[in-house]
RNA sequence: GGGGCUGUAGUUCAGCACGGUUAGAACGCCGGCCUGUCACGCCGGAGGUCGCGGGUUCAAGUCCCGUCAGCCCCGCCA
């Protein structure tokens, strides 16, 4: 390579003015006038344009009449005011030119499969298969450089705050309970497997057991279940543990992380703290463990105003057990749009979507007849509609009732514009309960995992009560997604004990399964809880994507494939055979 | 496993409800011209397995069935 780059193309300005550059990049546009040719040169810091002249350099003229998209080039000039009235205002260096001396062509491109130059829309799944491509259109590394100064600013505080970075195994035992694991068949041994993370839970556990007493780690997790857009088969978590600490001082701690990632990255100034909101009170107010803080329309339960109403549809719900809620929208709808939100409403088991419209003159519905006046009062009391807003019902067992109304609660603030822009909202959620029954496996099943301590408090109820028995858990819920979550873990060996007999783990499954833990809790385990972050969710959400896959390097698509790749691929009969697997699943 | 949207030139799309000449547009690509453009301009040209398979029909890009792929969602993700 003759010319050695000595500027990126991005920063030239005219404090540059008269200096002779070298630049080296890719050609994203050539025009060519056949005597001036103009050609805009794009590195990974921006775009300068380089002017050839038939009398300044007639060779390297000549030789950029053979220029076309994506060709690499390194270019020396003379970086040069711009003529009067010819500056660029869209381009951070459209007051300067650089005017080309010599041209090196290191090497040529085939035509791109898509355009690189403009912003127009391209498929996915062309994306994702030219994804090089892809990232090397402007603007293209933004979210990967923004996942790196984010990464970059969690390691520097985490740094500061005495944690140590240390790596886990990506080998490791397959551990059942929660998903489906990616296996790695053993070479050494026939029949045996080694099971990819699915997080490093155990693992910092026992780091903490050694002693380490803070760690954190950025690293890769693998579970085996269907994607979605902010779910990847391999995806990076933020994991951290501490010991001898409370979940206030967790907590605390990572409000401080997320204060001061956000202060240095987006220039937003997070309050804090960040509201504790128990799981008993998100439920009630929001129908969801993870509400979008970001607007109103909460839930409120009316099942007390309409007890004993005429209105067959509410009473026998109330009958048996079930619950009404409702929730007041700051608008009007037609008759299609009610008819509408109810199909919504009904994709998530709800039977029927009750509505009152809120005239200046009172209400207005077809089942308002059957309501006491006193009973209208009281929701007057509750919703304080104004005049133009529409009250929504769903009557039904509390599970439909809640994940109706949240759902609907969110589709109509979108509907409605409510959520504002570059608005960030956090909120912890507390208190969740230790376990929940679990009608298919007939036993309880632990709410987060079978490690996390339940409340000291709570302890009473364990064996007699267990539905009541709080957890030390909490989640950090960022405008209406689940971005981290953590514990205060159980510590002690006794009362692990207590909790594995709970879910109905015998003590041969324990110790076949989680044994080394158990053992490593014997020897003088300290108190600990930690937190793991969703790092690609919480990306994503700082950048203003909609996808995890717009800030991973080479995501997967929805069926798992990498479309680079090809993964995943057929291996040869000689791997099968080397690590002991026979085939005959092709049969199927 | 289930529901929905999409699939037509290299790219982004129109055409499909109501089947009927040779399937269009823009950008890109190829050739030519052009000394101040910046989505340069002008002239000319090439480019199609209408995702794939089957069916209905005199006739299918268009209707029907199946299938594949991408995306969104449910289940699943302690």
């Amino acid at each position: 390579m003759g010319l050695k780059r000595t500027h990126p193309c991005g920063i030239l300005c005219t404090d540059h003015l008269g200096e002779e550059v070298i630049l080296s990049g890719w050609v994203l546009r050539r025009r060519d006038h056949g005597g001036v040719i103009f050609i805009d040169l794009r590195d990974r810091s921006g775009v300068v344009q380089v002017v050839f002249e038939p009398k300044t350099a007639p060779e390297a003229h000549e030789l950029a009449h053979s220029l076309k998209p994506e060709y690499v080039l390194s270019v020396r000039g003379r970086v040069r005011r711009r003529p009067e009235g010819m500056e660029n205002p869209k381009l951070p260096t459209g007051e300067i030119e650089v005017e080309a001396h010599e041209l090196e062509v290191l090497n040529t491109s085939k035509t791109p499969p898509f355009p690189l130059d403009e912003e127009v829309p391209v498929s996915e799944a062309l994306r994702l298969k030219y994804r090089y491509l892809d990232l090397r259109r402007p603007g293209g590394l933004e979210p990967l450089i923004f996942r790196h100064r984010v990464a970059q600013l969690a390691r520097q505080f985490l740094n500061e705050q005495g944690f140590l970075e240390i790596e886990t195994p990506f080998l490791t035992k397959s551990t059942p309970e929660g998903a489906r694991d990616y296996l790695v068949p053993s070479r050494l041994y026939p029949g045996k497997f080694y099971a990819l993370p699915q997080s490093p839970q155990l693992f910092k556990q026992i780091l903490m057991v050694a002693g380490v007493e803070r760690y954190y780690q950025i690293v890769r997790c693998f579970r085996d279940e269907d994607l979605r857009a902010d779910r990847q088969p391999e995806f990076t978590q933020l994991d951290l543990e501490m010991s001898f600490v409370d979940e206030e001082d967790v907590m605390g701690l990572m409000e401080e992380l997320m204060v001061y990632i956000f202060r240095e990255t987006l220039g937003v100034e997070l309050k804090r703290p960040f509201p504790r909101i128990t799981y008993e009170e998100a439920l009630s107010r929001y129908g969801t463990d993870r509400p979008d803080l970001r607007f109103g329309l909460e839930l409120v339960e009316v099942s007390d105003i309409f007890r004993g109403t005429s209105f067959k549809v509410f009473a026998q719900v109330l009958e048996r057990g079930g619950m009404i809620k409702g929730l007041c929208a700051p608008s009007d709808f037609s008759r299609k749009e009610l008819d509408e939100l109810t199909a919504f409403v009904g994709e998530f088991g709800a039977k029927g979507l009750a509505w009152i419209k809120v005239r200046e003159d009172g209400f207005q519905s077809p089942i308002v007849k059957f309501f006491s006046e006193e009973s209208l009062q009281k929701l007057r009391e509750i919703f304080n509609p104004k005049p133009g807003s529409t009250l929504f019902f769903v009557a039904d067992d509390p599970s439909v009732v809640n994940e109706a109304l949240s759902e609907l609660r969110k589709h109509l603030a979108e509907r409605l514009d409510l959520i504002p822009e570059k608005d960030f909202k956090f909120c912890w959620i507390v208190d969740f309960p230790l376990v929940e029954w679990d009608e298919d496996e007939g036993r309880y099943v632990a709410v987060h995992h079978p490690f996390t301590s339940p409340k000291e408090e709570d302890m009473p109820f364990l064996e007699e009560n267990p539905e009541r028995v709080r957890s030390r858990a909490y989640d950090l819920v960022l405008n209406g997604i689940e971005i981290g979550g953590g514990s205060i873990r159980i510590h002690r060996k006794e009362v692990q004990d207590r909790v594995f007999k709970l879910l109905k783990i015998s003590e041969e499954e324990a110790q076949e399964k989680f044994g080394f833990l158990l053992e490593a809790l014997e020897y003088g385990a300290p108190p600990h809880g930690g937190l793991a972050f969703g790092f690609d969710r919480l990306v994503m959400l700082m950048a203003g994507r909609n996808s995890i896959r717009e800030v991973i390097a080479f995501p997967k698509t929805q069926r798992a494939q990498c479309l680079l790749t090809g993964a995943p691929a057929p291996v040869t009969m000689e791997q099968l055979m080397e690590v002991h697997l026979l085939p005959g699943w092709e049969e199927e």
